[in-house]
DNA sequence: CTGTTAGCGCGTTCAA
DNA sequence: TTGAACGCGCTAACAG
């Protein structure tokens, strides 16, 4: 075009090949002023694969911690140069396929160099799209749940996060805890029904709900609070923005968090520190587990490492504020008092409530040692 | 591959040419048992375009109607069979550009067949990219913001939106209003200021706040709001996520809302009906628009239209719930009155003061004939 | 460092 | 309906 030869041009952009950095330069210059740009399609199928191209899939993007982490994922592998695009589209109920291919299978078709997968309900067609893009030499890294591709995966531990959770309510005192939690995964409930059972409480299944993902379910699940005839004194709710709602909602209807009932939430969205009262949660290590998704693909594409599938595990902590106090027993009668110990565990819970009488009704966040004594009396 | 030429398989995969049904069908499902995936690469290398790939461009993502909207966008192209990548990033505050390309001039070398395009704040490179694409023939549609661009067009009107709401704020009375945006624009500022004037009130510049888009916004708000003097009756915030952690800030510095203030947000994301009070605010039509966007798109890629560029408005009503009521003035000492009475517009505040005084504190939403004493007292 | 050449996988003719 | 041939715009390998 400029005296140089097609070749020359090639190597300038991609820089693969060996140049001077001058005719690179000139031909660089020289592209943008007539307005060249190399056809991506082109050049991909010449190469037979997009080493720019890193695909990413995440279905159904939420408006919180699922879509901070793709931002920042996005953004960060965009710096380092690589095409970032997001396939992603709400999931209709009907689970209708388009054109009778998988999100998954319109990716592959890229013929990308790797693929960020959140995982966690994908269609057995999705799955055995990623299967074939690895065997076919593809980079995959999943995240979310924990895979079965044998790649790269970083798993985000609900589990223990709603352990953590629980225990903290169990910690203060509360023995008759909610539970609410979203979608078709068991994984939070695991946690919670663990956590029950390592204090030996036994799960009420009346007080377990499934409610919503926003602010519509933390609103439906104060409506269903408030008709219960017996209530539990705290509430574990998977998820902060509708555990906000929740809250908000709650005190609407004239009741009080936490002196009435203690509420902890997940994730530890910006929306759980200004809730109405500052919402108590486990936190979501976003950043980290995105620098870590980052750093699983970036070091298979420069070829640092190409071992076997590494797993990184991420759990959150517990991030503590002002919806969980000492339960307020107290303001059961005493007929109630009975009817609950007997339900539960007989003298030993007349006991335990005896002492929480006596308790402070706002205590600092107390230590496990301390509370001992509520949490392992038999 | 079974019998066919190559060509019957081409056409199979793209519908273009004349095939029977049945071999169509043979085709598509041996390829189906065989895991074959045509090469998207090299299909639009062939065909010369990329007639089923719809790119869409919307950097910074927020967590709120924005990315709603280019959910829906994108499901609803996605279920018509089209690839609908999404490229997004986070803009760092310095501006660099990777590789010394734009995201859309990335965005265009894949040689999409339309562009969806969020329009605000974009780069010279950008829009230089933008144009060249339609000039090559490419179809681009941009929302938001009013483009240059003479392509197909959807307009939110912010300006109208907050005029709206300012006026609602005016209709109940407040003359004391402050305000707070985000981002660069002046569109929000310039509907607050024209209801002012139309009301013949002047804006307070130390009422005026640039607050984040965000709950922290919303916070250091309410503790800049702490902070005044003189404070305002009301406040016209344009996000409905910072209005709702301001007004939750506020109730636990012990302010009242709509008591003492009131205050109407923009948007009417869920979280506005789950504020601690319901957030009076003005909606942003998200599927009306998303529905547009796809049909100006569609319309040109199935041909039944391709005519100069439309250009379609879009504004948000108000949402009356309960942040705003009339202004409590008798709250204000008669020093405090005359005060304010002297800097704005003498004799005719104290007018407006006195029945202000003798006003129902909550009256229902009035209309605007009801107040017009209030408002045009010149 | 330069120029040449052979494909990459597919869409689109066109003649059979 | 078929098969062959051509070319989309580029990369990569090799000879100069």
């Amino acid at each position: 075009m400029v005296g140089v030869s097609r070749s020359q041009v090639s190597t300038a952009f991609t820089g693969n090949g060996r140049i001077s950095v001058a005719t690179r330069e000139r031909i660089l210059r020289h592209a943008r002023e007539v307005g060249y740009v190399p056809n991506a399609n082109a050049q991909r199928l010449a190469a037979g694969r997009s080493p720019k191209l890193i695909g990413i899939f995440a279905r159904n993007l939420d408006l919180g911690v699922g879509t901070v982490k793709v931002k920042k994922v996005q953004t960060e592998l965009a710096q380092m140069g690589f095409d970032v695009p997001l396939y992603s589209w709400e999931m209709p109920d009907r689970a209708e396929l388009v054109g009778d291919m998988s999100l998954i299978g319109k990716l592959c078709r890229e013929r990308p160099r790797a693929i960020i997968c959140k995982w966690g309900n994908l269609l057995p067609e999705e799955q055995a799209a990623l299967h074939k893009f690895i065997d076919t030499g593809g980079i995959v890294v999943t995240y979310g749940y924990p895979s079965d591709l044998g790649c790269d995966q970083v798993i985000i531990d609900e589990v223990t996060a709603t352990f953590v959770a629980t225990k903290h309510l169990i910690e203060f005192g509360h023995r008759l805890i909610g539970f609410s939690h979203h979608g078709k995964s068991e994984n939070h409930y695991r946690g919670f029904e663990r956590a029950l059972r390592e204090a030996g409480i036994t799960v009420r299944s009346e007080w377990v709900f499934h409610s919503g993902i926003y602010e519509q379910g933390g609103g439906d699940l104060a409506a269903a609070y408030m008709e219960l005839a017996e209530k539990p004194t705290a509430l574990c709710l998977c998820n902060d923005v509708s555990a906000s709602a929740f809250v908000n909602e709650l005190h609407r209807a004239g009741m009080r968090v936490p002196d009435d009932v203690s509420v902890v939430g997940h994730d530890d969205v910006p929306a759980a520190r200004y809730c109405a009262v500052p919402l108590t949660t486990v936190s979501e290590p976003v950043d980290e587990i995105s620098r870590e998704i980052v750093e699983m693909v970036t070091s298979r594409l420069e070829r640092r490492y190409d071992g076997e599938g590494r797993v990184a595990t991420f759990v959150g902590s517990l991030v503590a504020r002002e919806s969980v106090a000492p339960p307020a027993v107290t303001q059961l009668s005493e007929r109630r008092i009975k009817q609950v110990a007997n339900r539960q565990q007989g003298a030993a819970f007349e006991q335990f409530a005896k002492t929480l009488r006596q308790a402070p009704r706002r205590a600092s966040q107390p230590h496990l040692h301390e509370n001992e004594k509520f949490v392992r009396e038999e």
